[in-house]
DNA sequence: CTGAAAGCGCTTACAG
DNA sequence: CTGAAAGCGCTTACAG
């Protein structure tokens, strides 16, 4: 049963095929299972077969026209590692991807490279229905957003914006890598920064709690290091005895680059020092050792972030609000007592 | 300039505003850059202006429906890993938004699992205008595809089926591996194949060509280990001085974990075990060692798939062919000569 | 409960 | 070069 797509049947060949007008059989079909009081049930069960016999399937493109509802929301984000969310986002896009299917609505990635006219148009062609944003976004999108009239949610954006938003709370989560290390008795902690330091918020706010941390301990917190994981550990060497025994690192991929380059230095984890980071995602808990890490709550943001758009979208309230949810932290094998406990 | 979505400007608004019938604008909207002789380049630049000035956005819903094309394409694949394709499929990924993006398409990634009742709808829907499968696909899927008249191009699929395919020379690759440890002074090689052996026909080939490069070198091939990495590691203690000094894994994320395990066992790699894998993805030069690997072409086969698929929608040659794209060796530092040579 | 008509916002022959 | 009309494939008041 081969239909080329220049012919398959239309709502106007099953009404023709059951003798009934298209706006019965347009009712029919969009009944509920158990039938409806606009609709015969005979008539219903006739079109429903009639449909089935002939292959029929509506048109998305003529039913988002018709009903202003595309069912398509957009998950944008500009990533500099590729077309694809990865690393910290892997749990929030499965997340949103199962959320919005099981509520009917298919979601369309973005990836977006600055504010070009592709995105301009993509963004004002009515093809959505609205926006979830991950981590920072181009304030120019969301104004193109708002010119154009699509509802969004922020999650992870840092922007102090007029959207809903889901956020996390990266104050408390940092805290947790701090008192960890304090706890095991580390005294000289520093904080790895990587190369992108405060370009996002959440790598200062996790600064600011590492110091606040080390200040509450009555020990002086350090600047953070800013550099590659190879400059980083440079660094460490040249300090000698002031060499600190625990280092937090502000992200994943970033820990795995550092344990590599602690492993070319014969510096070993944790045994010569203590390593922790943000993110539980794939693969921090292979590598050599398994990091222990703060985990986002990355279901929990994907489904509060669709929540909260739906109802928007369902004329629900639009006063935004923001969510900030709790991170935790994850203890694995890169974390020890310091050897040269004072 | 805030423009709820119930009152967008319309095709009707701008015509309306210039004194001109719909048909008009929208010939001069649609003209190229440099005018055309269809439209008067005085209205054309009126009809633009106009528009600028209203903020119209023509709506894809409309377009769509009128010109039976959607510009969009459908990334189908089934994973177990998640919403979104991961490791082997990066670079893909990558490479098929990029061109389809340079081409004025947008993807749709469609995370495949099974065939229910949505995935149906979605295929059926007149959504996409095309679809390229990654890996491994469902017969049903690309059978709804067929009966649904959506044209379809299939990457690293394996299935022998109809429609045009970009594979990979997994025998070649796995080939120069081969080569490549029995050049370093190998002879001892065994073929780790994680759990999922032969669910994919490109581990069958993998192993294939292990096979009979070791028969060619006058060696003995072993079966191929199926198991965890923990069992793996086991397994290669309890061979004792028959141990081999060479591993090939079928996949990365599963090297990765195997170099974890490896670890645990004190066995150092590459000084007590050789190690080569294939995909050369994030994060296989960040670990400990960096790892030897075969690079499948990503882009390259991200770029002729979507050639494939793009010259069919425009009324090109529609015989299914497929392409094969060689895998090309990186020597990195989890590959060296044997420690006791013979 | 069913249907005729208009509408969603565009494009496409076809006249003129 | 411009426009009136029909069409893309649905849905939605509104009558009956």
């Amino acid at each position: 049963m081969t239909i080329p797509i220049t012919s398959r049947p239309t709502i106007t060949d099953v009404a023709r095929l059951c003798g009934l007008s298209k706006a019965t059989v347009s009712k029919a079909l969009n009944a509920p299972e158990g039938g409806s009081p606009l609709i015969a049930e005979p008539t219903r069960m006739k079109v429903l077969d009639v449909a089935r016999s002939l292959g029929y399937r509506p048109s998305w493109r003529a039913t988002t026209l018709a009903r202003k509802r595309s069912q398509t929301i957009a998950i944008a984000y500009s990533s500099a590692t590729g077309a694809v969310p990865r690393g910290v986002y892997f749990e929030v896009v499965d997340g949103l991807e199962a959320e919005l299917s099981a509520r009917d609505y298919l979601p369309t990635f973005l990836h977006l490279r600055g504010v070009d006219e592709r995105v301009d148009r993509v963004l004002g062609d009515a093809r959505f229905d609205g926006l979830i944003s991950l981590g920072v976004i181009d304030p120019a999108v969301l104004r193109l957003a708002r010119d154009y009239g699509l509802p969004c949610v922020l999650i992870n954006s840092g922007a102090d914006d007029t959207w809903p938003r889901v956020n996390v709370n990266d104050v408390q989560g940092s805290g947790e890598a701090v008192k960890h290390l304090l706890a095991l008795g580390h005294t000289n902690i520093l904080y790895y920064a990587g190369l992108t330091m405060f370009r996002h918020p959440s790598a200062q706010q996790r600064y600011d709690a590492y110091r606040r941390g080390m200040a509450d301990a009555g020990l002086t917190p350090a600047e953070p290091f800013i550099g590659t994981a190879d400059e980083f550990v440079k660094h460490l060497i040249a300090l000698g005895d002031a060499r600190p025994t625990a280092v937090i690192d502000y992200e994943h991929w970033s820990a795995i680059r550092l344990l590599q380059a602690l492993w070319r230095a014969g510096i070993s984890v944790p045994n010569d020092m203590s390593l922790v980071t943000f993110n539980d995602t794939h693969p921090v808990a292979d590598v050599i050792p398994p990091l222990t890490t703060v985990a986002l709550p990355g279901r929990e943001m994907a489904k509060r972030a669709v929540d909260m758009l739906l109802k928007r979208l369902d004329g629900g309230d639009a006063t935004p609000t923001t969510l900030v949810l709790d991170e935790k932290l994850v203890v694995r094998e890169s974390t020890a007592p310091p050897r040269r406990a004072t």
